[in-house]
RNA sequence: CGGAGCGUAGCGCAGCCUGGUAGCGCGUUUGCUUCGGGAGCAAAAGGCCGAGGGUUCAAAUCCCUCCGCUCCGACCA
């Protein structure tokens, strides 16, 4: 391919819209070309990218004994109502009607259909285990498109859908998707981590999410360097250690003028957040709860939620809150509230606690000098872990140390069991000839975030450095002096030797000057470079270096091992 | 949806407060000189100043409405 025809255009400023690295050089570079928010145009070059990391998906679900096919995007409404999910998905997913009135929508996954499909062809115990899978543009209306293809509202996904016979066989397909994608990822050049996650709106039983780390990650992850325990900051937990407080004398109340939050009240008083017991009122599920955690610590309201068994919760409005305790949001506390059979939780940190602060359930004020378990009425159950994890927490299952990074979440694998094969009455005969609902798994690959994530994994000041297997071409040989018939025969004939090696290669045959083409190569990121020019040819040589390398990799070879030498940088 | 801000040439921006000739840089085209890390000079093309309405002799500029986008808090591959 001839630079002069490949329909590339680098800019040198950053787009004014862009934040993190990847996406300005996604634009840069000439990837992508932004049509609205959220949407964008992949340009030719970010379409072979594009297609490269495809195939490597492709490859590799076919490896794992996959099948692909291709869904619809446009979904009749009616499967989405069997499963509940027209209702339950909300104003997430795009919806339209025919000109027959009838309702649409635009595919942000496919549970419902695949369940279908699949309940359509599997009649026979004998037909499973089997794993579809697609790769096929998803539409969601995200609340707020943001960092280019991270998170857009048309992206690629692969989504694969397993279908098994029972609990234990699907926990083979389960492992067969888990290992397929730690091999995508490593092929794409991705460091990416499996960590355990919540199953969120989806349902399902207990899931992995696949991480690449970046300080522009949009999730909070724990790890555990002693144990390797790594989980999304949604699900983490830790070991609480019971406090051994000193005891302390009477309950006191003391007036709070004004002061409602913790920071507010701690101020006042001179003591640290940590002295405070933070009281919030939820409701699960309809009925008021109290929340209590280390004033120093957020809830997590998706422990809160497993926790207390519930579908839903959120915090309690104003009104509310002044029911069940007395007082207004900021002055309430677990000691006596207006509401005595009110259930007050307590974050299991917090056993043991004497001589904290509370909320007085009075309005502007707080009660000093409170033992939790002398002067409340908390039932020994209902401590638990229930706060989002912190750098230093304590790893529950070794006891060490875990510390937060953060991450963008590339690939999601889940255990469903019959959520949907439930729903749709997605049955096959077993050996006894009895109708048996088969259980399902999924599990998701960003293709296009995927894409992006390389490139915040893998750049410098410079550009992008594309790992070979995804570059959108693997070499690129600078032709310094396209006006030069003998420099333009080198690099065309190196050209047709490394397209014979099978090797993905492009001629920057623009009659630039050389500055002007380095800086290209190197904001594009292609991995090897060949530079051959007048000045390198009058001593029998061009020059073939990695992008990644600085100067001192650059080799000096003659012109018929230029190929050899290229094809071994790529290696 | 709540808060903040922005829409001016393909891209990045100034001009707006204080109304009167639409500008700068990059990119593009042509010519000459350059030529191994984003060259210089000269010339040129390129604008419904987001849309609609209003005020005014006169609106990119002031006022109203709408649309779009970006950023900060509740969704997820």
């Amino acid at each position: 391919m001839k630079w002069s025809k490949s329909l590339i255009q680098t800019l040198r400023e950053d787009p004014g819209d862009a934040e993190i690295d990847s996406h300005k050089l996604m634009v840069r570079a000439g990837l992508m070309k932004k049509v609205a928010g959220g949407l964008y145009t992949y340009l030719p070059l970010g379409m072979r990218v594009l297609n490269k990391v495809r195939r490597i998906v492709q490859e590799e679900m076919d490896r794992a004994g996959a099948l692909e096919i291709v869904m619809p995007i446009l979904q009749p409404a009616e499967l989405w109502k069997t499963s509940g999910r027209w209702d339950s998905m909300g104003p997430g997913m795009f919806r339209l009607k025919d000109r027959a009135a009838h309702d649409y929508a635009l595919s942000p996954t496919a549970e419902e259909m695949v369940t279908d499909v699949v309940n359509g062809v599997v009649s026979s115990y004998r037909q499973l285990p089997v794993t579809v899978y697609q790769i096929q543009w998803k539409f969601r209306d995200e609340i707020r498109p943001r960092f280019g293809l991270m998170r857009s509202k048309e992206f690629l996904m692969k989504d694969a859908y397993s279908f098994d016979t029972s609990l234990e066989a699907a926990d083979k397909s389960y492992m067969a998707m888990f290992e397929a994608y730690k091999k995508v990822f490593g092929r794409c050049g991705l460091k990416a981590y499996p960590v355990e996650a919540d199953t969120g709106d989806i349902g399902g039983k207990f899931s992995h999410e696949f991480h690449v780390l970046a300080d522009s990650g949009e999730d909070g992850i724990a790890f555990c360097d002693g144990c390797g325990y790594a989980a999304n900051l949604e699900k983490a937990e830790r070991r609480a250690e019971s406090r051994a407080d000193a005891p302390c004398g009477a309950p006191e109340v003391v007036p709070t003028p004004g002061a409602k939050t913790i920071d507010e009240v701690s101020k006042f008083m001179g003591v640290p957040g940590s002295a405070f017991v933070k009281s919030l009122v939820y409701v699960a599920d309809g009925k008021p709860v109290m929340v209590c955690v280390a004033g120093d610590r957020d809830v997590n309201e998706v422990k809160l939620r497993h926790f207390l068994g519930a579908k839903k919760v959120e915090l309690a409005l104003n009104d509310v809150v002044l029911a069940a305790t007395g007082a207004n949001a900021g002055s309430v506390g677990p000691v006596s509230p207006a509401d005595s059979s009110l259930r007050i939780v307590c974050d299991a940190g917090l056993l043991g606690a004497k001589g904290v602060i509370v909320g007085a359930n009075k309005d502007d004020h707080h009660i000093k000098n409170v033992d939790l378990s002398r002067d409340c009425r908390i039932a020994a159950e209902d401590y638990a872990d229930l706060v989002v994890v912190r750098d230093g927490d304590i790893c529950a299952k070794c006891g060490r140390p875990m510390r937060i990074r953060r991450g963008i979440e590339v690939g999601h694998v889940f255990k469903l069991g019959t959520k949907y094969t439930d729903s749709f009455k997605a049955t096959f005969k077993n050996s006894d000839l009895k109708d048996q609902v088969m259980v399902m798994g999924c599990y998701g690959i960003g293709v296009s975030r995927t894409m992006q994530a390389v490139i915040e994994q893998s750049h410098d000041a410079n550009g992008i450095i594309w790992p070979a297997s995804v570059a959108p071409y693997q070499v690129v040989v600078e032709n310094l002096d396209p006006a030069n018939a003998d420099v333009t025969k080198v690099a065309d004939d190196i050209e047709a030797g490394l397209e014979s090696a099978g090797v993905d290669v492009i001629v920057d045959d623009r009659p630039e000057r050389p500055g002007v083409k380095f800086k290209d190569a190197d904001l594009i990121g292609f991995p090897v470079r060949v530079v051959v020019g007048a000045k390198g040819l009058a001593g029998g040589v061009v020059e073939v270096k990695r992008r990644r390398d600085d100067k001192s990799g650059t080799v000096m070879v003659e012109p018929g091992k230029a190929v050899e030498t290229a094809v071994s940088m790529l290696a």
